[in-house]
DNA sequence: TAGATTGTTAATCGATTAACAATC
DNA sequence: TAGATTGTTAATCGATTAACAATC
């Protein structure tokens, strides 16, 4: 009974933090990190997740959850969080510190718009190459990446140890696509295609769908 | 008693569709859909939610309860559910069947991509123009689209009664177009620009957020 | 002190998944 | 009939929101 009870007060004394964030909160992150860069910017040594909340219309409660799973330090009554300090615990949490590098597949219109989208950058992502089938734009750089045919895919990725792919081919290449990653050791893909991907266990994948956005978008204007 | 009775049974056959379909059904139905549609040029006239699941890697319970929300004839035990009904029903549902005029405004590089993007006719939208202030494109077309000046915007979007907008622009100029919008009878805005917006009551919004997706990814590629 | 803000515990909500009876 | 599939009701899970005590 002794022992339980230390145990179990070493156990509390232990857990600073959760291991893990909920996935809702993580996609939450980078809209309160664009926030706090620019109060920041502004000058505001501290901010309360009050005003974090009513900023960003969203529920004080489920932001001060969130704040409080990723500060290193708790906050302070009266005062909130120092914004430096949270901003650099967001970005540790986040990975912006360090470059993911990432190649992209399938160099059509959205594939261009994302290999030169100048954003990734603050989002710890670096689009190394593109790879294409099309020999008009095999060779040329896109925003200043260089775009390789097919057949040097899976070299390039094994060779540099790369983790993420990006696939933007028309729907029915994807898989295909995919395939190829896999084998060259690509452990995410974030899939733009509008396709399903079967994958091996060990390999993530985020699909984005601008279908599945439109439609509840749609059916909420129509309702109202 | 008996009139409550009475009045049960009449409510159990009244009720033939539910009036809401969950916002998570309506995400999954376009994926449905586009899944149903390579089922139907195959030639298979029926198709089970147990085999839509499987190919999906769905839970079969979760696709019975997506496609019997928008079936208008119940699955047949044995046989599952006629493909080209349930298509039609997805269609009518997900309002395939009548365009949805949209304008567009930022046109760069994602605007750009958007506004040429062809696959948007098969979800029942049609982007009919795009607006931006930078001279060097205002005049221009883009994928068959004209781009004209951002001050032509309210005119252009009261006059066509236009229901829906689609913000590309820079995050800081988001709130400000948004506004415009909405002065000129928008009702709903899918916003890419990585920046928070505000609205009056009435007015709905989608998020589009690169930077959330890409931090599950991350997240969950850093993990295992 | 009073009031704003914090963190935590409990209640609610929405969505998924499991269990099962009904049907062809 | 047996088996595959359906629809429905109940249990579980994950996330949000409400309630409240603690702190500066």
């Amino acid at each position: 009974m002794v022992n339980g009870k230390i145990e179990r007060k070493q156990g509390e004394a232990g857990k600073s933090k959760p291991l893990v964030i909920m996935k809702s909160t993580l996609s939450r992150l980078p809209i309160y990190y664009c926030y706090l860069q620019d109060r920041m910017k502004e000058g505001l040594e501290y901010v309360s997740s009050s005003a974090v909340a009513e900023s960003l219309s969203l529920n004080p409660v489920q932001v001060r959850k969130d704040l409080a799973s990723v500060s290193s330090t708790p906050g302070r009554p009266k005062m909130g969080f120092r914004t430096e300090q949270l901003l650099q615990d967001m970005k540790a949490y986040l990975g912006y510190d360090n470059y993911n590098e990432a190649v992209l597949v399938g160099v059509g219109g959205l594939g261009k718009t994302l290999l030169q989208y100048p954003g990734f950058k603050n989002y710890g992502l670096n689009v190394v190459a593109g790879f294409d089938v099309d020999d008009h734009i095999v060779g040329k750089s896109v925003g200043g990446k260089p775009v390789y045919k097919m057949s040097r895919l899976e070299n390039f990725v094994s060779r540099m140890g790369i983790k993420l792919g990006i696939i933007t081919v028309p729907g029915p290449q994807a898989q295909a696509v995919a395939d190829k990653l896999v084998a060259s050791g690509i452990l995410g893909i974030w899939n733009f295609a509008p396709a399903h991907i079967d994958l091996p266990a060990g390999v993530v994948i985020k699909n984005e769908n601008l279908a599945a956005s439109l439609a509840v978008l749609s059916n909420r204007i129509a309702k109202d």
